[in-house]
RNA sequence: UGGGGUGUAGCGCAGUUUGGUAGCGCACUAGAUUUGGGAUCUAGGGGCCGCAGGUUCAAGUCCUGUCACCCCAACCA
């Protein structure tokens, strides 16, 4: 039976990449289109990342973000404007040469983000400095033309939020570019289950057109790093490129200073990554599509399926939940609805109408407990916590015992080709250091949790700035 | 952009070496027996063999071209 499981979905182990194609396609979270690199996304992917969005939504929200809708086309020559973004998204934006058949005076391009199509909206909106703070969002999808690409983790074409604010002073910009970085943080782990690896960006490493990113890393099953939300401080060069000009309290003529971050489909592959074992996913309590699958076992017997039905309408109002009325066999679906993650299982039959219980079964734990049927309501919502609670713990242990220090080049060279995972070391702040070992063992820097000028730079023993840690990275 | 691989039923594949009626498993349909860890039997339905040329009496199979997708590197959320 063991072996019927590991037929359906690579071993997790051996064929990590092949297990992530398999169980995302299987379960139901993403089906591959005619073009390469964008998915169809089936009700139950779906349903994933809507839940994600309501979340982070109401969070937003709470910051006073307000929630807009920006074109998909943006003009080449507004493209233009600022230098560094240009250069930075030149290599992969898709451009629209024609409507039918007649060639445009000028090119368009898909947004491969919006930060221009917002300044433009600003330099034409924003004339006093009571006009500011102004705090937008927009859920959206957008283009990059990659060169290869993976479900959820790379792909040409994907969904996101992306947020843009404006700001009077420089201090006022940098508070809200943390404030959102910390949400994010704070988000991961207690809805996601994903502890986060918070920090800035080094030079190389951040947004462009950007003064600081700061950015969130989870790790991966496999140890490797997945970026999975970025705040930028972007300073006051978009406004200064798009003319975005105030009157401030004073009189005078003022640039706010502009932040932008973003979240997006990507967090599913990183979920996926993070909890999943050998059966399949794991979806997070928070934001499962299904929190609870029912299992009728011989639904042939009188009074199985009313008795379920009956107590499955009195736990909707606390859990998501369905049953199974397939007629495939109990233990088809038991390893199904595990595949597709979903944390909670009840199995109910003959044996528990007589004892007015039912065996509810932990997804992560895959422990059985018995519990009465008149107590579901109560316990089910403390058990999606449990769940919730066991797999953040899981996701630490492993961040935790997967980060390795290393002082010199011999220790970073003996992690790098033995131990996957991350490598904390201190940096002198090169750009050269970064790229020797980027090329020496296909390692980044995730980014910068520290100052530090006591000690030496791991790579070339210069004076050391920053404790940086390092990776690959998805 | 380099290196490797694959296109045959909804999915996974065999068949290609040596040209000769289009196959298997899963899924699907109908019926029966089943049901607490991926049930069994019987009977069915489903194909422009990625696409375009060519060779041949005859092409899934040989030749030429082309397109697409996947994996691994380099770029990115």
């Amino acid at each position: 039976m063991e072996k019927k499981k590991l037929d359906s979905i690579a071993d997790i182990n051996t064929d990590f990449p092949q297990w992530y194609t398999d169980v995302v396609v299987k379960s139901g979270l993403v089906s591959y289109s005619g073009v390469k690199g964008c998915m169809y996304i089936p009700p139950y992917g779906t349903a994933l990342w809507e839940n994600m969005k309501v979340n982070l939504d109401a969070r937003f929200k709470k910051l006073g973000v307000e929630n807009v809708t920006m074109p998909l086309l943006i003009p080449e020559s507004l493209f233009q404007k600022e230098k560094d973004h240009i250069k930075g998204f030149a290599p992969e934006v898709a451009w629209v040469t024609h409507g039918g058949e007649e060639k445009l005076a000028e090119r368009l391009l898909i947004r491969p983000t919006s930060e221009v199509l917002f300044c433009d909206y600003f330099a034409s909106h924003i004339h006093s400095y009571r006009d500011l703070p102004k705090k937008f969002n927009q859920w959206a999808n957008i283009v990059r033309w990659e060169k290869n690409t993976r479900p959820f983790l790379r792909t040409t074409e994907f969904f996101w939020q992306e947020g843009h604010t404006l700001h009077e002073t420089k201090n006022e910009a940098m508070k809200m570019t943390l404030a959102i970085h910390k949400l994010y943080c704070d988000f991961a782990r207690e809805v996601l289950a994903i502890p986060m690896l918070a920090g800035k960006k080094t030079e190389s490493e951040k947004f462009a057109g950007a003064v600081d990113t700061f950015t969130i890393e989870a790790m991966m099953h496999d140890g490797k790093a997945l970026q999975a939300g970025t705040s930028h401080f972007l300073g006051n060069g978009f406004s200064k490129a798009f003319g975005i000009k105030y009157q401030s309290r004073a009189g005078k003529e003022q640039y706010p200073f502009y932040t932008s971050w973003g979240a997006s489909t990507r967090l599913i592959g990183g979920i996926v990554m993070a909890h999943g074992d050998e059966n399949g996913l794991i979806l997070p309590p928070h934001v499962a599509p299904i929190q609870v699958i029912i299992v009728p076992i011989q639904t042939q017997k009188e009074g199985v399926l009313k008795a379920a039905k009956k107590f499955k309408k009195s736990i909707e109002r606390v859990v998501r939940t369905h049953m199974d009325e397939t007629e495939n066999s109990p233990g088809w679906k038991f390893a199904e609805w595990e595949m597709r993650g979903v944390p909670i299982r009840i199995e109910y039959g003959p044996r528990d109408i007589e004892n007015q219980t039912c065996v509810v079964v932990l997804r992560n734990t895959r422990e059985k407990i018995s519990v009465n049927i008149a107590d579901l309501k109560k316990e089910l919502p403390k058990l999606l916590q449990r769940v919730h609670d066991g797999m953040y713990e899981r996701a630490l242990n492993r961040l935790n015992e997967m980060t390795y220090d290393a002082k010199n080049m011999n220790e970073i060279t003996t992690l790098a080709n033995t131990k996957p995972g991350f490598i904390r070391a201190p940096w002198c702040s090169a750009e050269g250091c970064e790229d020797k070992l980027k090329s020496e063992f296909g390692i980044t820097s995730r980014c910068i949790i520290n100052d530090t000028n006591e000690t030496k730079c791991a790579i070339c023993g210069e004076q050391s700035k920053y404790i940086v840690v390092w990776a690959r990275a998805y």
